[in-house]
DNA sequence: GGTAGAACGTACCAAAATGTAAGTGTGAGT
DNA sequence: ACTCACACTTACATTTTGGTACGTTCTACC
């Protein structure tokens, strides 16, 4: 019983960085420590209540810190943990393949969508 | 304008992987060409409905192939491609951080989901 | 004959995730 | 004075996703 059973373990990352958005929102926080807006603009077109969600959900896992500056106006940032930094490790390679099959990708997601759906021969 | 930017792939992947089953279905089929009803008992706590939408997904982005055998009752079987088999790969860190992690974010999780949430030390 | 199981399809629903728009308080720029 | 940006929060609307339940066609089994 350990085949490759046992919950593949896939179910913890997922638990982790489920979502639409955690995973971009953790690949721009490989840089440092990054405000929230700044964050918001290189991640692109996530709204501020969603960014927000999610950050907190990230902190509460300890994948992220939170920075409170203790200043007015309001200076946050949020940095990758340790442990953060290991589960980005662990997406790199996911990165890596969607960069080599963007082409295809977009392509069979293009043909899916096309309205006269000619996805294969007949 | 392509600092670490241009979409780091992650965008890409998630579009194949997305959703709450995908990683494990594929996860499944490592073994060779699986039975629909076999993926079902294999995955668990999946319906039949949400299944044959992953698969078909996965089938249309070339992730996956479906054979049908065409027999009665029927029998058929689902395949990764070797398209199917490099995206396997690259989750396959993913699933190791969870093994490796798994007590961690489930403790987490756990206290998370406390009713008298206590999240901290008192 | 009645039942079970194979691999689906379909209708309808509930819940989760995401999005939109607005508001909060304060200080710096114009 | 007015506006904007900051880091949020809240209420609400919509979209997406997942789930339940049933139907189908056919065969093997008791």
């Amino acid at each position: 019983m350990d085949r490759l059973t046992t919950q593949c373990g896939l179910d913890v990352s997922l638990s982790v960085i489920g979502g639409k958005w955690k995973p971009l929102i953790l690949y721009h926080l490989q840089d440092g420590p990054t405000r929230f807006s700044e964050i918001r603009r290189r991640v692109g077109g996530i709204s501020e209540k969603v960014l927000m969600q999610q950050l907190r959900e990230l902190v509460a896992m300890d994948v992220l810190v939170r920075h409170d500056h203790q200043q007015v106006p309001p200076v946050v940032d949020y940095t990758l943990t340790p442990f953060g930094k290991t589960l980005v490790q662990a997406l790199v390679p996911l990165c890596e393949w969607g960069n080599r099959h963007r082409a295809q990708v977009t392509e069979t997601l293009r043909r899916a969508a096309s309205p006269d759906g000619r996805t294969r021969s007949a």
